[in-house]
RNA sequence: CGCGGGGUGGAGCAGUCGGUAGCUCGUCGGGCUCAUAACCCGAAGGUCACAGGUUCAAGUCCUGUCCCCGCAACCA
């Protein structure tokens, strides 16, 4: 398929067979930039030098369609989204585009080039034309019609530019449309932070959902974080979230409304009958919010949409309290009217079920299913709700259960401390102190006393002192970051803690032999110093 | 001047083409009783980081400054 591909493109002349200069480490078997190497000029990774070596290799000339990709992006303003991932796009292309090596021959594993097995086909050129393998490109004709051009590409932003610049001219040199959308979502971050495994603060999904369900999350996520911006994550929101939108105000209207009918009407939905302007305003808010959900679904306006429906969910509570319902069943007079609003409560709710069916799909159809109408789930469209009135009369309805119990917090009296999860704190601790070690793997760490002989700050850090520490048969030479809490003098002659079989790492182009041990708290740091002579074990 | 994101009521965020600063939660007061201590109504609370500039009009546009957060660093 690859192959293929890359025939296709080879035969058209766009591909040529060049050589790609490239500053390599040999050890690392990795390429990098001449931005990316370390202060001396050497692999960032292991601080060894790198060679420039001449490697030969297919190109895809990118450069070629360069102009006309700007030109589809400048005429389609929907092409990319959100406006601040375009302009960035714009822009690097402005700053011209080179040639894309598509080939590598520092390693076999991949597909191999077709004219020249040497070579394998390197990275976005394969990775890209998956989007066409699945769908029948070569194979299936029918299914590749419906499916190309795709109606979107949701990607990381960080990713948008293989998506909007390559890819567009893959597509553009086979002759292919392009996708009609790509959007480059956000990144989370988890109260206030990136997630990071070092910090311990990895959100597990699994755990999540188990916890609270897919669908609850599923609707944090999308009614709280705007699609094309980082957002934040917190386990307080969510519970928050949850408490009021869900079970407050989406399924205590479905609990309500069930009981109600169960209560006054023997659980039956009965036919309604002329309509006051209160059951109007109802009706026009509804198809308000249909035609709001259709406009903004349309642009990817994930959260407004929500936002909209749940007005509407509010709009429905509210209704009950206009038309007090209780009210009406102690007159046996008042019959008709309280038909009326149990029929545009259920109404309502079917509604509001078809309508958060993209965001939470189980939990649409539990309310489908309480409400027990007829049509089969599966089935059920945007459609079926231009008209008020697909629900038939005569109807029973389920019994009402809790599509989501309220989540209790015990709640901290502690007033000056606003944000502070509990849960997560203790479990960031228990992920921050790891996993249990045993006397062995602690054996195997050398902790003894020197006595520091010369300090000096490096030049040009903030951060960095070069100390030389005598550890009685030998002295070595260390890096330590901790120019900004200790002048040098102050150190000299002090005897102090440091890991002495530390594998050497070379900062700032110095060879750091050791690790000198401190405690620290914020910005606050003291190294430790014992009172007994240069050579003792620490342990 | 390394790259990028951001500073808007107590918290978290919207704010399009400049035109009365909004939403959710919380707080305070009231209403209701069908319901998952829920629902409905009302109120308080903001020098839109700071300083200039453009304009009849600036949260929004321009210039400068400060601060915060990622990445990259100077963790070892």
């Amino acid at each position: 398929m690859v192959q293929e591909i890359f025939n296709r493109i080879y035969a058209k002349g766009d591909i040529y067979k060049g050589s790609y200069k490239g500053l390599y480490c040999t050890p690392c078997e990795s390429y990098w930039t001449e931005h990316q190497l370390d202060e001396n000029g050497c692999c960032p990774d292991c601080h060894r030098p790198v060679q420039e070596v001449a490697e030969d290799a297919y190109f895809f000339k990118m450069s070629k369609y360069a102009d006309k990709v700007l030109a589809y992006i400048e005429e389609h303003p929907d092409f990319i989204q959100p406006v601040s991932r375009r302009n960035e796009m714009i822009n690097f292309i402005k700053q011209g585009l080179d040639d894309l090596c598509i080939s590598r021959t520092s390693f076999d594993w991949g597909i191999p080039v077709p004219i020249d097995p040497k070579h394998v086909i390197y990275v976005w050129f394969d990775a890209l034309t998956n989007y066409l393998t699945p769908i029948g490109f070569l194979d299936d004709p029918e299914k590749f019609k419906k499916f190309w051009p795709a109606d979107l590409h949701l990607v990381g932003k960080e990713i948008v530019r293989f998506h909007s610049i390559i890819w567009p001219c893959i597509l553009m040199a086979l002759d292919l449309p392009l996708p009609k959308k790509i959007y480059g979502h956000g990144w989370l971050i988890v109260d206030g932070d990136k997630m990071s495994k070092s910090k311990g603060n990895v959100i597990d999904p699994i755990g999540l959902i188990d916890e609270f369900g897919a669908d609850a999350i599923r609707y944090f996520l999308l009614r709280e974080i705007n699609l094309g911006q980082d957002g934040n994550f917190s386990r307080d929101a969510l519970i928050q979230r949850i408490n009021s939108d869900l079970a407050n105000d989406l399924g205590n209207l479905l609990h309500r409304t069930l009981n109600m009918i169960g209560k006054f009407q023997d659980g039956v939905v009965l036919a309604p009958q002329g309509e006051s302007g209160t059951d109007q305003s109802l009706k026009a808010d509804a198809a308000e919010t249909v035609q709001f959900f259709t406009d903004n679904m349309e642009k990817m306006e994930l959260s407004l949409t929500i936002k909209k429906v749940w007005a509407f969910i509010s709009r429905a509570n509210k209704y009950i309290d206009e038309t007090a319902p209780w009210a009406l069943a102690k007159d046996p007079a008042r019959k008709q009217e309280l038909a009326n609003v149990m029929y545009n409560l259920v109404e309502s709710l079917r509604y509001i079920s078809v309508m958060i069916s993209p965001f939470m799909p189980v939990t649409a159809e539990r309310i489908w299913q309480q409400l027990n109408l007829p049509q089969a789930f599966a089935d059920v469209q945007l459609a079926d709700l231009k008209t008020w009135g697909g629900t038939p009369a005569d109807m029973k309805v389920g019994q009402p259960e809790q599509l989501f119990p309220r989540i209790e917090v015990e709640k901290t009296e502690a007033a000056p401390q606003p944000k502070q999860a509990k849960q997560p704190k203790q479990k960031k601790a228990k992920q921050a102190a790891g996993e249990e070690i045993t006397f062995d793997d602690f054996s195997k760490i050398r902790l003894q006393v020197v006595k520091v002989l010369v300090a000096e700050k490096v030049p040009e850090t903030e951060k960095l002192l070069k100390l030389k520490v005598d550890l009685g048969q030998e002295q070595r030479e260390l890096v330590s970051g901790i120019a900004k809490q200790y002048e040098p003098a102050d150190l000299i002659g002090k005897n102090v803690v440091m890991v002495a079989n530390l594998k050497p790492a070379r900062i700032r182009g110095i060879v750091s032999h050791g690790m000198i041990l401190a405690a620290s708290e914020g910005d606050d740091l003291k190294v430790l110093s014992v009172d007994m002579p240069v050579g003792a074990v620490v342990k």
